[in-house]
DNA sequence: TCCTTAGTTCAAAAATTATTGAACAATTGA
DNA sequence: TCAATTGTTCAATAATTTTTGAACTAAGGA
């Protein structure tokens, strides 16, 4: 069972731009991008103090479709890792400069967390 | 008769990721980036080709309220300049990125014009 | 003064996005 | 097998954003 995500090419820097616009969006990418160097997979239920399970379901989907997150399932569960090098790529220096920019933005913070699977 | 702008540190980034998310918005701050070393002053109706006057009106507000763009009245008329130093300031790498992406994002283009006055 | 130009404001309508709860599916563990 | 865990989907609602046209203001020029 593989969700849909756009290729490289197909990430359109409109919809990456509002899609991380929502401060629940910006603090998801911002979190992933903290922890174990942005490199770390973490479950969706990492995210519940964000909002409920059908509204978190709702914005994560709206990252993995703007190309921002990679989200993989395992089990029940899914593992949402940010796509860097993707959005590297596409617009060089865009991911950096927003999180770096999330950081004093007051968004509601999340624990760090280890993943450990 | 001056219009309301942001202070820079009240420029969020959420409100200038969704600001900019929007691919009329975004047209005009590339063409702003674009001339004249993005340091040019450009009326309102250079952007014409993009809407009608009144929702030129919206998007040009809504770019001044994120701080995103400065807007000064000499007579009737708004000049529109980038607040490049404010949010080079406020989110390093940021406006450079977005630019740089918007080239290829298939936007709606507008002629190189010369800003005489 | 009268007209034109440049742009705003307002209220309504249209469109999009976000939020909710109920029902569902799939896996895991007892 | 039964129950719990994880998360999705659907339909309805709420909220926000965008678009529109009519009316308006404020200069500037003839």
């Amino acid at each position: 069972m593989t969700l849909p995500h756009p290729t490289t090419e197909q990430i359109s820097l409109p919809l990456v731009l509002s899609v991380l616009g929502d401060p629940t969006r910006l603090a998801i990418v911002a979190h992933l991008a903290r922890c174990e160097g942005g490199k770390g997979r973490m479950s969706c239920s990492r995210f519940l103090a964000l909002g409920s399970k059908t509204n978190l379901s709702y914005h994560l989907a709206k990252l993995r479709e703007a190309g921002i997150t990679r989200t993989e399932a395992v089990g029940t569960q899914r593992f949402l890792t940010l796509r860097r090098e993707d959005l590297d790529q596409r617009f060089p220096g865009l991911l950096d400069s927003v999180v770096a920019g999330a950081e004093f933005a007051g968004l509601p913070k999340l624990e760090e967390t280890f993943e450990v699977a």
